[in-house]
DNA sequence: ACTATCCCCTGACGGC
DNA sequence: TGCCGTCAGGGGATAG
């Protein structure tokens, strides 16, 4: 499931490979991958030089010549490689466009949740799911953090993992930033002092920053431009560890439920 | 303006 | 061995 480091891994990888490049032909795109895109969005990919790549969020936005913009979010299981013009399509292969020097950007993913758009440059703002973003979880002032719990009327993982609040962190990251902020996923938002949001977002900073270096974590399917997974599924210290023994004070790992999405954490360390 | 719930989708996994 | 039900989970739509 990429989350903020994964994504950034991601981002960096297509600006190493793909910032002057043009796009050739659109060689094939499921029904689904774009299901919102403008009608002849096909025949808009190709000879467009390709600019600035960043990333808000999850979403990844490429920008090309004539004020085009492809925006692509990879959800769940979405993975985006690059291959030689050798490579066959696989299975799961949802989207492919060839680059001028025949090499090819795929879109891979098995449960087809990932969305490939495209908009113009000035579309942007209105875009539904960009324009409801909140700040970015690793540019986050603690003053924003606060304000956001205090409006919030949920537990504080419900909350971190609502995109419109923070931006950028999904199940894997908000259970190892309560963890490392020593705070119960279940405390309701708006209970949080100043001490202990600072806490957190110190927290949250420090772990996206680690994850990135590690070129993210690889728990299931992600990987780079190349195939390689992340390095930092070892780091993890709660996630995915249900009934091993917390590496702080050797306490059974807790999981539970939270808003739909398993919860993990140490019930000492994290105490309600 | 919030928050909660359902839904999409399919590989993996457990039970029998 | 194999069939079938259940789960996972980001985010959009919809309901409350």
């Amino acid at each position: 499931m990429p989350e903020l480091p994964e994504v950034e891994t991601v981002v960096r990888g297509l600006r190493r490979c793909l910032v002057g490049e043009r796009f050739g032909a659109m060689l094939f795109a499921s029904q689904r991958i774009g299901r919102s895109n403008p009608a002849g969005w096909r025949s808009r990919l190709g000879g467009r030089q390709i600019g600035e790549i960043s990333r808000r969020g999850k979403y990844i936005i490429v920008c090309l010549s004539d004020n085009n913009v492809m925006i692509v979010h990879l959800r769940m299981t979405g993975r985006l490689w690059i291959k030689p013009s050798s490579y066959v399509r696989g299975r799961h292969d949802r989207f492919m466009v060839s680059l001028s020097d025949d090499r090819r950007l795929v879109l891979s993913d098995a449960r087809q949740f990932a969305r490939v758009e495209w908009r113009l440059q000035s579309e942007l703002e209105n875009h539904p799911g960009l324009k409801k973003l909140g700040p970015d979880a690793l540019a986050i002032t603690p003053a924003q953090l606060l304000d956001a719990c205090k409006r919030s009327h949920r537990p504080i993982k419900s909350m971190l993992l609502d995109q419109t609040r923070v931006a950028g962190l999904g199940n894997i990251y908000t259970d190892e930033s309560l963890f490392a902020a020593k705070i119960h996923p279940t405390t309701f938002a708006g209970s949080l002092g100043p001490k202990r949001v600072e806490r957190l977002r110190s927290a949250i900073t420090s772990i996206l920053h680690q994850a990135i270096d590690a070129c993210g974590t690889t728990f299931d399917t992600f990987s780079d431009l190349n195939g390689h997974a992340g390095g930092f599924g070892p780091c993890l210290r709660v996630y995915h560890r249900t009934g091993q023994p917390c590496l702080v004070c050797g306490s059974s790992i807790r999981r539970i439920v939270i808003a739909g999405r398993g919860t993990h954490f140490c019930p000492l360390c994290q105490r309600a």
